[in-house]
DNA sequence: AACTAACATGAGCCATTATACATATGTGAA
DNA sequence: TTCACATATGTATAATGGCTCATGTTAGTT
């Protein structure tokens, strides 16, 4: 009813890392484990400045901690409940996305509501 | 170990979608009930062309539904497992951005780990 | 100190995306 | 049919974000 703030917006800045593919693969390269940016570069295949790049990007997002042994500063995810929910929701999304619905659910509003139908009521 | 894919990409559109502040705003107002868009834009305070054009990117992305009902188009979630997902990820970034560990996090690598120690290895 | 390897940083280029404006479509009522 | 309202869409512009080149910093070695 209002338009005070919501919680769900502390969020945002965490989706906004979320969303690029290549992060998305530099933490599934980590997975539970703390690896050197080589074997990130390695495994990923991407130039090093762009893993640094990434990896900047997720640390400040505090979705990583570096570790530095040596030469090397090992990567490594902060807490491994971050995994377990990043599970439920892409099950979510697996359930959802593909084919919750027998009916397309591409363009509800033109295909299915608008055209034809006109007092669908089942929301609200 | 390999560069194989992993299943967390599924998740990467999705959270492209949610990376928008105005679309969680726009989720948060939708709540667990069904409005019509007209409220979505009191709401907010955005714009109507601004307001159709996240929602039509949040339903093609299967995160709201629409149901006509007159000249009314309501929007609603189209599971309410979906912001219990979110809520938890939700706490979870407000437990481990803010102060999860009592020392600076912003910046481990240059301020705790490059400059002045050597050989921590709490992390393998 | 000089050299090398590992990694980070900054600036510019380019692609993507959000926004705003004008307009179109669909619905109900007169 | 005509009008008014609710909502969608297309286009142009502005902002955002990712990639990369060149370079800087740190650490180990000789």
């Amino acid at each position: 009813m209002n338009g005070k703030s919501c919680p769900a917006l502390l969020l945002g800045p965490v989706f906004k890392v979320l969303a690029e593919p290549n992060r998305l693969r530099i933490l599934c390269t980590l997975g539970t484990e703390c690896r050197p940016v080589t074997d990130i570069i390695h495994a990923t295949a991407l130039p090093q400045t762009n893993v640094s790049f990434h990896l900047r990007i997720l640390r400040e997002a505090g979705l990583v901690r570096a570790e530095r042994r040596g030469v090397f500063i090992y990567y490594c995810l902060p807490d491994p409940e971050l995994l377990a929910i990043l599970q439920s929701l892409q099950a979510w999304v697996a359930a959802h996305t593909l084919s919750s619905t027998p009916q397309n659910q591409e363009d509800p509003v033109n295909e299915s509501v608008s055209m034809t139908e006109r007092r669908v009521s089942s929301c609200g």
